[in-house]
Formats: structure tokens, sequence, C-alpha cells
RNA sequence: GGGUCGGUAGCUCAGCUGGCAGAGCGCGGGACUCUUAAUCCCGGGGUCGCGGGUUCGAAUCCCGCCCGACCCA
């Protein structure tokens, strides 16, 4: 830190700006590169060559193997290979951060193709002139030469300082004040250098912002999670994992709008603080407005918002935004979550059901380009149609009790909570244990795509009268890998019975239950100017993420998740 | 809330039954105009999470607290 502050005054004093205004950018690294890299299909060959270096990687190893001077990566399993000795190699051809590699490589015996022509047919003849700008990621001065490699979130790429080109005073300042870690822009002309990597020949470069701060150390990255989630900065910088999960969210996302947009939905923000924090079983943050002085609540849900545009008039409309729930923090809750929810007016439960496989296998295909995932070491088919089962045929299934023992046999449920080693058997109320039973002995066991479906009315205030059976109502959830992804129903619009429900909520919460719902008078009312029949559906963003990026972490795939604050 | 594990150099980590605080990378100085985990020579670098205790002596043992991970409720 010292010495790179000395530094920026030094720079100061030459005349240096070491955080000008502006730099022209002609294109990102990730569009140089895919303009002279074609990517492979899948293609198997073998080749031959001397093997330079072996790293230990996650489940194996990564070689450098050259021919002739050029140098191709190779990943394998295989143990004991050694430095300076010469391999044949068979594999698929494929890239490993950009660079051309053979994958699942195994020792291997016959004809090979020359590196060089294997890398011809992928590695384009670079030409041009670029303007890049990236952080500088790794340096090797060789005296009157330097290499380094720069990198932005598209990518990484070598450029190649020569005394004799950039000048003897421009290439002081680079030796002498270029960190790594710095962020530079650099101007040249492309071309391969003799291992075959794409470079960059600096005819000349600005520091664009010194960083005063050593980066995390190259090879391992940030392993330490305090560090990768309170700066989070450094973990992107540092791990090309974070930066992927991260890109995949976004892509999740702006395909999960396209296609909304695409099937007539109209985007729209409702309150996030709201007077009554209703449309959920969840306890809300509480702040207070100084000029209303009033209690207003972070938003637990925007559902009774988005059915007052129903309505309103507006057939079709989604939301995507945080909730904000006053509970506890651990691997797959975070205090602030981001949903989609959408309402379409006439449509029920069952349009709902086939609209979200089509939705879940749009985002599958344009953001995976598969219907299959890998997930915690087992796979996940998305190939619809999803399982369909009963909320109380699978409670059957698991525990030998019917409907009607879940419905009315309280004390008997209560005993089997305790059997289940249920925490608070014997303080929950009574739709509280029929949900909390459900979760233990069905939900987490389902893997694949299931939609449960026809849950207890009990548990379900907004959601409309099963129309053959009145202990249920029209909802699904739609359970993946044991996480609850979406949940959905036919609307209740019948606003007597509304208020009806509510007044149930309120008399759970007097038995205890702290999540009860609130009644909202102002949504009572607006159901009472006649809500068209309507489907409704909310999807847990984070979770979905998740399962898609292949963690089980909410804090993986949430930017800046909360933890409690460090002191000092 | 309970249990287990962890917090040591900027980063990744080692440090046994208590005995001078260590390595690799990074950093500083030097050599090197196709290197790529560059290489070679030399050199600095620490509130061992925080507070207390036991001891001649504590990173190490004991107690409390803070932060985190995992498991359980």
């Amino acid at each position: 830190m010292e010495e790179r502050l000395k530094k920026v005054e030094e720079l100061r004093r030459l005349g240096v700006d070491p955080y000008p205004h502006r730099f022209e950018v002609t294109s990102t690294i990730g569009d140089v590169r895919r303009k002279f890299e074609k990517d492979p299909k899948g293609e198997r060959v073998r080749v031959k060559g001397k093997v330079k270096r072996v790293s230990k990687v996650e489940g194996g190893y990564l070689l450098r193997v050259s021919e002739e001077e050029v140098e191709i990566l190779v990943l394998t399993k295989e143990e004991g290979i050694r430095q300076g000795e010469v391999y044949t190699f068979e594999g698929e051809v494929s890239r490993i951060e950009g660079k051309l590699g053979l994958t699942s490589a195994v020792l291997s015996e016959g004809e090979t193709v020359p590196i060089k022509e294997l890398k011809s047919r992928y590695d384009l003849e670079p030409e041009g002139e670029v303007s890049l700008g990236g952080r500088v990621v790794t340096l090797r001065p060789m005296g009157g030469a330097v290499f380094a490699h720069i990198q932005d979130l598209t990518g990484r790429i070598q450029i190649y300082l020569r005394k004799d080109l950039v000048g003897e005073k421009k290439f002081k300042l680079f030796t002498e004040f270029v960190d790594v870690g710095d962020i530079v822009g650099v101007r040249g002309r492309l071309f391969r250098t003799r291992t075959g990597e794409l470079t960059v020949e600096v005819e000349d470069f600005s520091i664009l912002a010194k960083c005063l701060h050593p980066l995390p150390e190259k090879w391992h990255g940030v392993r330490d999670v305090e560090v990768r989630y309170r700066q989070r900065y450094l973990d992107l910088i540092a791990n090309p994992e974070s930066r992927r999960v991260f890109l995949l969210r976004s892509r999740i996302i702006s395909e999960l709008r396209r296609f909304l947009e695409e099937n007539g939905f109209i985007e729209v923000e409702t309150p996030i603080l709201q007077p009554v924090a209703s449309g959920a079983n969840a306890r809300p943050f509480v702040t207070y407005h100084n000029y209303l002085e009033m209690n207003l609540y972070l938003r637990i849900a925007p559902e009774l918002y988005l059915k007052r545009l129903i309505v309103g008039g507006f057939p079709r409309v989604f939301e995507i935004g945080k909730n904000f729930r006053n509970e506890g923090v651990d691997r797959t809750h975070n205090p602030e979550f981001t949903m989609v929810e959408f309402y379409a007016a006439y449509w029920d439960y069952k349009d709902l059901m086939e609209f979200t496989e089509r939705l879940i296998v749009h985002l599958l295909r344009n953001v995976l380009g598969t219907l299959k995932v890998s997930y915690m070491g087992r796979e996940i088919d998305f190939s619809p149609p999803f399982r369909k089962v009963r909320y109380f045929d699978l409670l059957k299934e698991k525990t030998g009790k019917d409907k009607d023992f879940f419905l009315r046999d309280e004390e008997g449920l209560r005993s089997l909570a305790k059997d289940l080693g249920i925490d608070g058997w014997d303080r929950l109320t009574h739709p509280r244990l029929i949900d909390k039973v459900f979760e233990k002995v069905a939900q987490e066991e389902l893997f694949q795509p299931t939609f449960v479906l026809d849950f207890p009315k009990v548990l379900s205030p907004l959601a409309k009268t099963h129309r053959e059976d009145r202990d249920l109502v029209e909802r699904f959830e739609l359970v993946v890998a044991g996480y609850e992804i979406a949940n959905a129903y036919t609307e209740l619009n019948d606003p007597l019975e509304q208020r009806e429900r509510f007044l149930q909520q309120l008399r759970e919460k007097e038995k205890g239950d702290e999540e009860a719902m609130e009644m909202d008078e102002d949504f009572v009312k607006a159901l009472e100017y006649g809500m068209p029949p309507t489907g409704g559906e909310g999807i847990g963003i984070d979770r979905l993420v998740m399962i898609l990026a292949g963690t089980d972490t909410i804090r993986d795939v949430i930017l800046f998740p909360h933890l409690r604050p460090k002191d000092q």
C-alpha cells in the first residue's frame, strides 16, 4: 500500500494523472477473442507433445503441452504425468478459460494431429488494431520486454510491450509504475506469439486507475467466504466461477422478462413501503415515516397490489423485485430476496402449470442450452410435463394418514409432529403443523421438478376454493431439489369470502401464529369492484439461480448478502 | 438457540505433546526483448480474531466474547 501510494505521488510529479477521466476503447476483450477464436464443437482428437507444466486443479491436472513451440492446454485425470516428457493425449477440443485445450483427455496411442494444425483450425490469424481497457492480472517483465494479461468481465488477453516499440520513456513508465491490479488502457496491433496466444502488441498505453492494494493471490483466488461476501469486488476480480454465476443470474432475469413480455405481460412497480404488510405468511421489517408520523412496513409480497391492477383492468402484469422478510439468515434465506410475481386475468391454476413449464423450458434453453442440469451430484431433468402430485396424496403416501386426519384430528397430528421431531410441535397452530409436517416428510424428498397441487384451504388465505373440494384451494407449488421454486393459485376473487379468510388469519394470529396474514381492508374493497377470474404465481429467483448455477448457498447467488457487521 | 470446525504475513496455508513465528505466491532491489503459475540472485514483511487466566515461558492449554462455515432444532 505504501509503495503504491508513493508511485501515485511520483506519477503526479511527472505530470501523469494516475486517475484520468476517459479512455477510448474499441471493444471488450471478449469481443476480440470471439472474433479470432472459433468455438469447438466437441471434436475428439489426438495430439503429441512435451509437457511443460503440470498444475493440480479441481478434478485432475491441467497440463501445458508443447510441440514445435506451439502450445495447447490439456485437462486430464491421468496420474503420474511428468514435466519435460513427451506424451500422446486424446481428448475433446474445448476452450479452457478462453484458451484452446483438450478436456477429459486420456493417454493414448496412434496417429496424431500436429498442435499447430489443430490450433489453426480454431484460432484464426488475427489482424488489425484494437484499443482495450482492463485490469492487469499478471505481469511478466523480461528486461527489454513485458508480458502481461489484462482482464475485463468478458475475458482476459495477453499484452506485449517492447522497449523499442513504445519507446524508452513509456517503457520505463510501465515497468516502474504499473502493478498487478491497476486498470490500464492499451492500443496496438493483434498478433499471435510463437506459442500461439492471441496478444496485443502495445504501441501506446495509459494508466487509468492505480490500484493501492495488492490483489488476491493469482493461483488460488479468494477462498475465504467472508472476504468473498464482504468484498464481493475482490471475489469478482479473482474468481471466474463467481463471475460466471452472476452473469448467469443476469441472463436468467433478462430471459424471464423477455418471456413474460412476449406473452403479453406488462411490467409494473408497486410499493415497497406498505402501510399493511400482507400477501404472505411472514414477519415484516418495520420502518417509520417522519412526515406521516406512522409506521410503514417493507413489503413481504407485492401480491395484493398486483391484484389491484387486475381489478384496474391491466390483464397481465408482472413485477420483478425484492421482498423483505424478518427471519433468520442461513444457507437458503437472505432477509431480502428477489421474486417475480405475475398475474393473468381469465387464467386458472391449470393454465399456470402449463405456462410455468413453458417458462422454465424457455429459461433453460436460452440460458443453459439444455433441459438437464447437474445439481449436487444428481441430474435434474426439466423436460415437460413435470410430475404432478396432489398435496394430500403425497402426505398419505409418506405417512399413511389421509386428509381427514390432517384437517380434523389436531391432537393426532400433534403427536405425529412430535414423533417426527418437529420443533414447536406443542406450540404451533393447527395449520402451521400441517405445513411443517408436509415440508418435513414430503417436500424435502422431491428432487425432480414436481407440481404439488390442491393445498389445504387453511394454509392459503388468498387462493380460490377448489371447484371439487371445499377443504382445498386451487393452488400448486413447483418443487425442485427440495426447494419451493414457484407458488401459484387461482386467485380468490370473491370479496366476502376474502374478508372471511382474513378474519380467520387474525384468529390464527391470536392463537400465536406470528406469520399469519394481516387484514387488508383496502384490498378487499378493490375486490368488491370485481376482479376477473385470475391466475397468479410467484417464482423465487434466488433459488432458481441456485439450481441453475449448481450451488446450495443463497449467498453465492446474491451479490451482497447480509452478514453481521464486523467490529472496528 | 445447541453442537462441531475454523479465524496465523496482502493472498493460499503449515505450525505435534507449551520453548526464537514459517512456506508458496505476492511485495522491494538486481539480471533478462516470445513469456504465460516466467526464470535466476538478494531482501524486507506479523496486534497469531478480541479480552482475561494458568505458566519461568502461550499462536499452542483454560474461560469469556466477536465473526464465519457446517450439522441439528
